[in-house]
DNA sequence: CAGGATGCAA
DNA sequence: ATGAATGCATCCTG
């Protein structure tokens, strides 16, 4: 017996002892196959999932290094029946696999005939298929080749695509660098891609994912289809490749709302493609408009559904997601190993800490305590209601006044869900708000005030999650959050992470209602972070109101 | 036809 | 189970 951090159950959940010593060597050993599910002080669960185990896959790891992980930093002797569960699970990915023949077109393949046999029977899978083509494989539609993959993941039995893509029309697009040049991740991320074919980057934010779509173009030198999330990011887009790149303006066209310019590099929203009239989708000419060589889905864990179906006929074109967290509240994950492509590259957020990319930042969990009145009226409140009173209770507001005088100097956002409690913090604070209501021009004003710092705290709602020209500040307080949502508390952080001109550190606050359902949305949100090696301090709200 | 206001969807 | 912000379409003005 070892002395190691890790418990492994035969669950397949992973118990990591926060504090051991390998703790950390321990969290990088099994990222790559296990999701993180809770992560309270002391001891953090792990999960080894088949998705996970398939990402791990296609990364190129084997079972045997899963296995070796797993014993090496595990406490008790690992549960053999586990072990061999790893090892099952991972050869199921790969086992079939699509590919391309001249005499039959796309073909499904197996090194199992018994796997080929199973999952023939499926009711599912057999509309999709043509005629058997010897005993080891059967023609598939080509136009089913996103759904069959879908079909199969669901099945257990993930196929690896291998029929190859099409290269799409030719366009000469070269990075410009001079003034600036690749960052050695950035080259990886795309490389990685271009490797793979087709898949996902996941990289933190402020990481420059715009430069790596940059380097997969450079790669494909073909006509790209780019979208994005909203309009702001789409002229930030643009921006981004008329500095990197050899493009020129009149090379890069926008279709979103207002303009519908098709262009050999054409940058869409998600909405505009997804807004239908009498049921149909209006503008999905796109996808044929030119001969596309590659596409880019900029923040794929917010793809929309009705993209993953349009996506489903676009496997023939190169794909890559960019995201910085590949988490989704919905659990599409499988759509989007399946129809865009598996993990191909993931810088830890740590790992880029260590390097000077992002500020290193702490972590703090405010805790404030209900008053008996409010415990009362908090108990009492309808189902509807409680998230509501918990998360905007008057406590939070005296403990974030102590936290921006504790901060005075610094550049403060702070950042919260409701309307309400943001307008009478901006109150107490003396500070402006910018809300959806704010306008645009209104907002650049607040804005450049705050980078000049002539406003030194703002308080912002919801457009703090979407709005990417944001100042960086080198603290935010979070007063309240969306129920449980991972991602936006990957952004938010994202916002203090920008590496400072002293080399100083960031400081990111959640303020949270101790013993209410608030707190358990906190714990939820802080789970992607909390994988990335980010630990929360808790402290009391007293205390910092006594440390004044 | 640019730019603003309004309703609606997911 | 929810509240807020957004983007699109449409209509309107000059």
């Amino acid at each position: 017996m070892s002395d190691g951090p890790l418990i492994v159950q035969s669950d397949k959940t992973l118990l990591l002892e926060v504090e051991h010593e390998r703790a950390d060597e321990c969290r990088k050993a099994i990222a790559p196959f296990a999701e993180l599910e809770r992560a309270p002080e002391h001891v953090h669960t792990y999960r080894v999932t088949p998705l996970a185990l398939w990402n791990a896959r296609a990364a190129g790891h084997d079972a045997e290094q899963v296995v070796d992980a797993l014993i090496s930093y595990s406490r008790y002797p690992v549960p053999h029946a586990l072990l061999v569960d790893v090892a099952e699970t991972m050869s199921r990915y790969g086992r079939l696999r699509l590919e391309k023949t001249d005499l039959y077109g796309l073909i499904l393949t197996s090194t199992d005939r018994a796997v080929l046999a199973e999952v023939l029977r499926s009711k599912k899978i057999q509309p999709m298929l043509g005629e058997r083509v010897g005993e080891d494989a059967v023609a598939v539609h080509p136009s089913e080749r996103g759904n069959i993959k879908q079909a199969l993941l669901k099945l257990g039995w993930p196929a690896e695509d291998l029929a190859g893509y099409v290269d799409g029309e030719y366009h000469s697009i070269e990075l410009a660098e001079g003034t600036w040049t690749l960052r050695p991740y950035q080259r990886e991320a795309a490389d990685a891609f271009w490797h793979g074919g087709s898949g996902v980057v996941v990289l933190p934010c402020g990481a420059g994912k715009t430069i790596v779509g940059a380097a997969a173009m450079a790669h494909a030198q073909a006509t790209t289809l780019i979208l994005v999330t909203n309009t702001v990011s789409a002229h930030q887009w643009k921006q981004e490749l008329l500095k990197r790149t050899s493009l020129t303006e009149d090379e890069i066209g926008e279709y979103t709302g207002s303009k519908k310019e098709i262009r050999p590099v054409t940058i869409a929203t998600y909405q505009v493609m997804t807004t239908k009239r009498q049921g149909t989708y209006r503008h999905l000419e796109l996808f044929d408009a030119r001969d596309w060589g590659l596409v880019i889905y900029d923040e794929v864990h917010l793809l929309p559904a009705p993209i993953f179906r349009m996506t489903a006929d676009l496997q023939a074109r190169r794909r890559v997601g960019l995201t910085a967290t590949l988490v989704r509240e919905d659990g599409r994950e499988g759509d989007v190993f399946s129809l865009i492509g598996p993990k191909r590259y993931d810088a830890p957020w740590k790992e880029m800490e260590n390097q000077g990319w992002i500020a290193p930042a702490d972590c703090v969990e405010v805790r404030v305590t209900l008053t008996d009145d409010e415990r009362l009226a908090y108990a009492m409140a309808d189902a509807e209601e409680r998230y509501r009173f918990c998360a905007t209770t008057p406590s939070k507001t005296r403990v974030t006044e102590a936290l921006v005088r504790r901060h005075a100097g610094d550049q403060v956002l702070v950042i919260g869900q409701y309307i309400d409690q943001l307008d009478e913090l901006a109150d107490h604070l003396n500070a402006p708000v910018i809300k959806g209501e704010t306008r645009i021009k209104e907002r650049e004003r607040l804005y450049q005030a705050f980078r000049d710092k002539e406003i030194q705290v703002l308080v912002v709602s919801k457009v703090a999650n979407f709005s990417i020209d944001l100042p960086e500040a080198s603290v935010a307080i979070q007063v309240s959050g969306t129920f449980g949502s991972r991602q936006e508390e990957a952004q938010r952080l994202g916002r203090v992470l920008r590496p400072k001109a002293d080399g100083g550190g960031a400081r990111f606050y959640s303020v949270v209602s101790r013993d209410t359902i608030d707190q358990d949305f906190a714990a939820h949100r802080q789970r992607f972070l909390a994988e990335q090696g980010y630990a929360y301090e808790i402290i009391d709200a007293d205390d910092v109101l006594a440390s004044e």
